[in-house]
DNA sequence: GCGACTTTGTGCGCGTATTCACAAAGGCTT
DNA sequence: AAGCCTTTGTGAATACGCGCACAAAGTCGC
């Protein structure tokens, strides 16, 4: 049977809420902005503000990693960012395939976030002749057909997938075949792989209708044309983020 | 009162709840795709198979449109279509400035997917002199001097904050300030905003990390213990550098 | 026109997530 | 050493989302 993209996964013995996991991410890039500043402790209050939640939900957020905090003071941001790394597996080098080099795979391809975080770029994959042996953020495009050896020969575990929609899903299936089972999702297709491989989806257009949609109805519900509907203050408006 | 990112929805008189709104584009997609095949109705379990959602929860999903199926038969393609269109907004046209230009930026500028939901493109801008005038995607890039101009003579209603994570605050403030209520960040912060303006964040780094964290659990736990587990001392350690 | 069959729409129970509010825990001052 | 003050960690209440399972509703064949 084939699982779709159910980021509501099972816990494991150590169970940590999923809900949780996607905001560790958050916490870190927070912890590391403040230890640039030469923060060296932190409370829950003001971690939470930084990273825009409420602090009891930052606060149970962190107890599911242990207990790291100390009681009338805070939490020391450098352990902290250890453990925050260690938990999320970033204390460990992760290898990248970038399939797919249009403007957004060189986009992605020249992304400062992926070594900063451990995530190193193996190579970059293309069907287009044309674009194969082209050199791009210091990497030489290789040609599609290249795709098991360079998983095998770099032990890729993480794919990111930026071709068009149609070639979406005959790549993610030769990548999990090779043996990747997390998938980064940039084409806008619904990807159906066997269980045991996550598959994240990351679509701009997604989320666009959806701020369309909230910003719609603070010009006046469905139906109502009113696109310049700047300035004014919208009764009951809405607050959404997350991804 | 400044809110953050954290979120709760509001419900409005009309009331869909935000997990139907931002399944809602998938179905649309899946719904054009059956179109361009020439598929006439539908039943929710093939849209639900083709979204890759369960079929209880799309017709729920639909019910708080509406009553818009026929029992025993399914559903109309093409008046479906419609009415989810019509619900998020698409029926009319939404004016986008992208701000950045970096290797993002002009990945989004050349985006497909804008034009195709009746996103238009009003403005691209840049505060880098050497990027201002160039031309990408058909549109010329204009100095971030004349963002206020650009908004208010567009009637820009979405920002696509596309700038490095240093810039990204103050482009928002400036962007809320001349009456933009609909921000999408590309930027790794978290936004400040006021009560009644949206943000939706994408973050690729934050799905590399969360894939990477389901790929060290599948791989064995995190575990991998480092000897050095001591308090303050975070062994060479990954180094996390803002991008 | 009628019965069998298909498919929608939804009531209900369950698990997860969020938030409040407070007791427990630790540091700091005197 | 004792008490005060701050902040954590968490129990409990609430809200939310999901999916099963089924009755209601409509179609189709005869």
């Amino acid at each position: 049977m084939t699982s779709r993209q159910n980021h509501h996964r099972v816990r494991a013995e150590r169970g940590i809420p999923e809900a949780t996991v996607a905001r560790l991410p958050v916490y870190l890039r927070a912890l590391t902005g403040l230890q640039d500043r030469g923060v060296a402790t932190v409370s829950s209050e003001e971690l939470a503000a930084a990273a825009g939640v409420n602090s009891a939900k930052l606060r149970k957020d962190l107890s599911h990693l242990g207990s790291y905090g100390t009681r009338g003071v805070g939490y020391e941001v450098e352990y902290l960012v250890y453990q925050i790394s260690r938990e999320l597996g970033l204390t460990q080098d992760w290898v990248v395939a970038i399939i797919g080099v249009g403007n957004l795979g060189r986009a992605l391809a020249g992304y400062g976030g992926f070594a900063s975080r451990g995530f190193r770029v193996a190579g970059l994959l293309d069907a287009d002749e044309s674009i194969v042996g082209q050199e791009i953020s210091g990497m030489t495009v290789e040609h599609i057909d290249r795709l098991e050896d360079i998983i095998a020969g770099h032990g890729v575990s993480i794919a990111v997938i930026a071709t068009p929609a149609g070639a979406a899903q005959g790549v993610c299936d030769r990548v999990v075949a090779a043996g990747v089972t997390s998938v980064l999702n940039f084409a806008p297709v619904v990807l159906s792989v066997p269980d045991g491989v996550d598959v994240r989806k990351v679509d701009l257009s997604i989320e666009l209708q959806i701020l369309a949609f909230h910003e719609q109805r603070k010009a006046g519900g469905p139906g109502d044309y009113d696109p310049v509907a700047g300035g004014g203050a919208p009764p009951g408006a809405t607050q959404y983020v997350e991804a």
